[in-house]
RNA sequence: GGGCGUUUAGCUCAGCUGGUUCAGAGCAUCUGCCUUACAAGCAGAGGGUCGGCGGUUCGAAUCCGUCAACGCCCACCA
């Protein structure tokens, strides 16, 4: 077979992920292997796959794929979220490009629109996943707004309403007013932004009736102009004034004390409203005066209470100032606070304006929205008991985090823990199974039911209100609940645990083994997982959590569409192949480390599996003969397996850490340096030479033996190989292989060293040769000094002819003195030298003796301080002493060995 | 304002409970080689007072204190 010197993935990939879904090689069922379980962190439905996908899926990949040749019954379930504020403001774009106002639409005419949008971009991203490798079991494919879950959520909804974890609530929420909806705490990002203080001119209004005294203190600051007193009010959003209904000062503040008990008047809109007093404003933040809007401000609202006060909301939903504002009625609010702000200046009531760093939210999903206080009735779910059941586990270390330091980030939020909001004034998601019933609008009092079903729902609201309730009083609730309200029953819902407790897949497969996910949604959704598990499954949802990092570019920034910095994965994979990009992701990903991106990594990969490739290449080359085996093959392919066992089980014991980084690393060495670099060239046969069947049949063993390896990393090539190295079966794959190795036996282990010793040795050689400047094709003669032959690793039968070979070598003589004219270098203590006759320049050797000597003397030197210090001698363990004595002894031979090199030169 | 984390070679990072894994790896760099598996290769080499200062100790990259820089999370100062 002719195989190209290149290795070519695009044809090689589809082929084999083809293979693996038609024989179904990924799916899996509950037998009597131990389970193997990962749930996929649903992307968005209609995303598209970015690189965090890349990154956080190939590590998914990796780790399941190590489990099943593992010999585990390893199941990666996948689905995709309906992200419903997202979904939402996709579809509503959409239509506006059509002219199509949503408000336009029916909830059903909406509805439509949006699912023909996840019928039409819906699992693309699934689809893209396939091409990196990803082996879920498709079969299983999920949404969190498909029959199945959507019944769970509802389900799980009714069952915390009736606990009486569900309540409905008057609260100052987060509003996003592009999106139209409340969002709750967590997807609030606040951003710091050059903004200005404007200061505002108060004018006492009630000076007539009520003079204005002034203390006299020291301290009292007073502004007085032609107009009369004024107080001095400093805000960054002028343009709530509007819903100003009180000014308030700290009673402790001096200066502002002449202000007790007046009146004073919002500038422009010319209401009068009380000074109040709370010891809540910060005396030293501008003027110690702050106007209180409590429709419009958290603290103002709290303000608002304590003090009665009236609350105007000056804000339609969108953001736009509404009637009761009185003032730029239907203009948007970022608008009217320049216009505002204008006027104000051109009022004369605008004392000055400063530039000020203010913090502001943002919407999460709308990151170009601030967002805007508001009080609104909403559902809230009680999070304490939920923050009671989820800490315990972690703290304890039933569930691990990796990296441990988002233990600390996950025990701060529960035990500040607040009470969520999850309704949402948006159609695209599950709709709140609450009805609300008519009648009795004349209370206070909001009449509602909670239930599955509308016949349900009639049954409890007749029960709750009386049997005059009829079918047409009750309307279901218009919101819709918080995407997060589904995702986090993820891991129960998809198998079903919900609708069918205790079925035969949830009692196998949960809890889930390890979740791959980034710590920007540890709060939203890891963190309540863990509360849904604990509460419906009374068990952790997942044994590990594996944190990712962000994937940033090489200058350390984030990637985003703005920055345009974020490479395309597919074409990644067109240019590097899944498996060159697999590599070069992990090969800079410890856990919870930002990675750095660069495509110089994915070229790595993609070299790494030419190398397999190549090395493939060769051993297929071989012609086989009826030889006998010689000893030193037997003795390299003892070694490599010897080698094989010995790091593998350092590859097993980083996946036990979840370092893959480190684990791919040793895994790519030991194909690249031990493999190809030592083993292949030991055993190579000579040019055009066959080689013995039993060696090549070990060196097919070998490579068997490194795809399972290498395999969680890089499927594709692995794959394509192992199904070359024997005849296969249809329907056979490594992938399913089972693959286990012993750790190495004590011979073994003293094999590896006596190898090590033996690579050094040809590396001396090389080295002369490479500082000599003499070819490495030339011939060399090498004396080892020795006294006790038998030791030496030159002499072992098996050996020496592999060292002849590697290191280019005719003779290998032994001797107690070296001869004239040789350079010589030094393995350990021993002495090894090469006669070179006329190529040696004395000077220059003799020269670098003594430097090395003066070294030698100066390490000396030191250890002999350390042994003469009594302390160090009487309180260092022995062997510590002991191993400072080896070094001094040591030296002292390398320095008797080099003042020979140098009087033999002379 | 609180909390957490990071700082080791040009870059990205390993270095567990202080002493042969103690100064490491990969990449990059430099120098030789077109040696029939691979030039996307092979062989060899250089490169770091382990962020600063102080302390504990016979001994510190490792433990303690402190300062600095960077990063992240949380928090209602208008």
């Amino acid at each position: 077979m002719e195989l190209a010197t290149k290795y070519s993935p695009a044809e090689v990939e589809a082929k084999w992920y083809q293979y693996w879904m038609d024989h179904k090689l990924f799916s899996s069922k509950p037998d009597g292997r131990e389970p193997y379980t990962v749930v996929i962190p649903p992307p968005n439905v209609t995303g598209v796959l970015h690189m965090g996908h890349m990154l956080n899926n190939t590590i998914q990949d990796i780790l399941v794929r190590k489990a099943r040749l593992d010999g585990k019954n390893a199941c990666w379930v996948p689905g995709t979220d309906h992200a419903s504020i997202a979904t939402e403001a996709k579809v509503v774009n959409k239509l506006a490009q059509q002219g199509i106002k949503k408000r336009d639409l029916t909830r059903e005419e909406f509805l439509k629109h949006a699912w023909d949008w996840t019928e039409e971009h819906g699992g693309i991203i699934l689809k893209q996943l396939r091409r990196l490798g990803a082996s879920c079991d498709w079969d299983r494919t999920a949404f969190t707004m498909d029959e199945k879950r959507s019944e769970s959520v509802l389900k799980v909804f009714v069952d915390l309403y009736e606990k009486g974890y569900i309540y409905r609530g008057l609260r100052m929420v987060n509003w996003d007013p592009k999106a139209q909806t409340v969002l709750s705490s967590e997807e609030v990002i606040y951003r710091e932004e050059k903004s200005k203080l404007y200061h505002l001119k108060y004018y006492v209004a009630d000076a007539d009736t009520n003079p204005v005294v002034l203390t006299g203190e020291e301290g009292e600051v007073v502004h007085k102009d032609d107009k009369g007193y004024y107080a001095v009010v400093a805000t960054t959003r002028p343009e709530t004034i509007m819903g100003d209904t009180a000014m308030c000062i700290n009673p402790k503040d001096v200066k502002n004390r002449w202000l007790s008990g007046h009146k004073v008047m919002v500038p422009l809109v010319g209401r009068i409203i009380p000074v109040i007093e709370d010891r809540y404003v910060d005396i030293e933040f501008g003027t110690g005066c702050l106007k209180v809007t409590p429709a419009h401000d958290v603290n103002d609202y709290a303000l608002g209470k304590t003090h009665n006060l009236e609350t105007i909301d000056i804000f339609n939903p969108d953001g736009t100032i509404s009637e009761a504002g009185g003032l730029y009625i239907g203009q948007d609010r970022m608008d009217v606070r320049k216009q505002i702000a204008k006027d104000l200046e051109a009022a004369g009531l605008m004392d000055h304006v400063e530039d000020y760093d203010n913090k502001v939210g943002y919407s999460e999903r709308n990151q170009d929205t601030a967002v805007e206080p508001r009080l609104c009735k909403q559902w809230f779910l009680s999070m304490q008991h939920m923050a009671d059941i989820a800490l315990p586990p972690v703290l304890e270390g039933k569930l691990k985090f990796y990296p441990s330091k988002y233990v600390t980030t996950y025990k701060n939020w529960l035990e500040n823990i607040q009470d969520w909001c999850i309704s949402r004034q948006l159609w695209w998601g599950h709709r709140i199974p609450a009805y609300f019933v008519a009648g009795g609008e004349d209370t206070e009092e909001e009449r509602f039911v909670v239930a599955l079903t509308e016949e349900e729902a009639l049954e409890k609201a007749r029960a709750k209100y009386g049997d005059t309730i009829t079918a047409d009083m009750l309307s279901r609730d218009e919101d819709a609940l918080d995407t997060w309200f589904s995702s986090w029953l993820w891991p129960i819902s998809l198998f079903d645990g919900i609708n069918n407790p205790g079925n035969e897949e949830i009692n196998y497969y949960y809890p889930t083994s390890d979740l791959v996910t980034g710590p920007d949604i540890i709060f939203f959704w890891v963190a309540r997982m863990i509360m849904a598990g604990c509460e419906y499954q009374k068990e952790i949802p997942f044994r590990n959590v594996y944190f990712t990092g962000i994937v940033r570019d090489k200058l350390g920034r984030k990637m985003s569409k703005q920055l345009g910095n974020s490479p395309d994965p597919l074409k990644l994979i067109a240019q590097y192949g899944a498996d060159g990009v697999r590599m070069g992701m992990m090969l800079a990903a410890p856990a919870g480390n930002d990675i750095n991106y660069d495509d110089s990594l994915c070229a790595q990969g993609m070299i790494f599996c030419n190398k397999i490739w190549n090395a493939f290449r060769l051993v297929k080359g071989w012609e086989v003969a009826d030889l006998e085996q010689s000893e030193s093959n037997k003795k390299c392919i003892a070694w490599m397996n010897a080698k094989i066992k010995a790091v593998y089980a350092d590859i097993n014991d980083d996946f036990s850490k979840y370092r893959l980084n480190e684990a791919l690393m040793s895994a790519f060495k030991l194909f690249t340096d031990e493999f190809s670099g030592w083993y292949l060239e030991m055993i190579k046969p000579a040019y055009q030479c066959p080689i013995d069947r039993a060696t090549l049949e070990a060196t097919l063993d070998i490579f068997d033996q490194l795809l399972h390896i290498i395999h969680p990393f890089m499927p594709f090539i692995t794959e394509e190989l192992w199904q070359h190295i024997a005849d296969r079966q249809d329907g056979e794959s490594l992938m399913i292989s089972e693959f286990k190795l012993a750790l190495p036996s004590d011979d073994e282990v003293a094999l590896l060293a006596e190898i090590e010793e033996m690579k050094q040795v040809i590396s001396g050689v090389r080295g002369v040769r490479q500082t000599k400047n003499i070819s490495p094709r030339e011939e060399l003669t090498l004396e080892v000094i020795a006294t006790d032959e038998e030791q030496v690793v030159t002499k072992c039968p098996a050996l020496s002819p592999v060292i002849r070979k590697m290191a280019c070598l005719g003779d290998i003589t032994y001797a107690q003195q070296k001869s004239e004219g040789t350079v010589a270098f030094l393995i350990g203590t021993r002495e090894f030298a090469i006669p070179l006759g006329n190529l040696i320049d004395a000077e220059a050797e003799i020269a670098k003796a003594e430097a090395e000597i003066q070294r030698l003397k100066g390490f000396m030197a030191g250890i002999q301080k350390k042994l003469s210090n009594e302390r160090f001698v009487n309180n260092a363990p022995e062997q510590v002493v002991a191993l400072e004595r080896k070094k001094l002894a040591d030296s002292e031979s390398k320095i008797a060995a080099l003042e020979e090199s140098i009087k033999a030169l002379r």
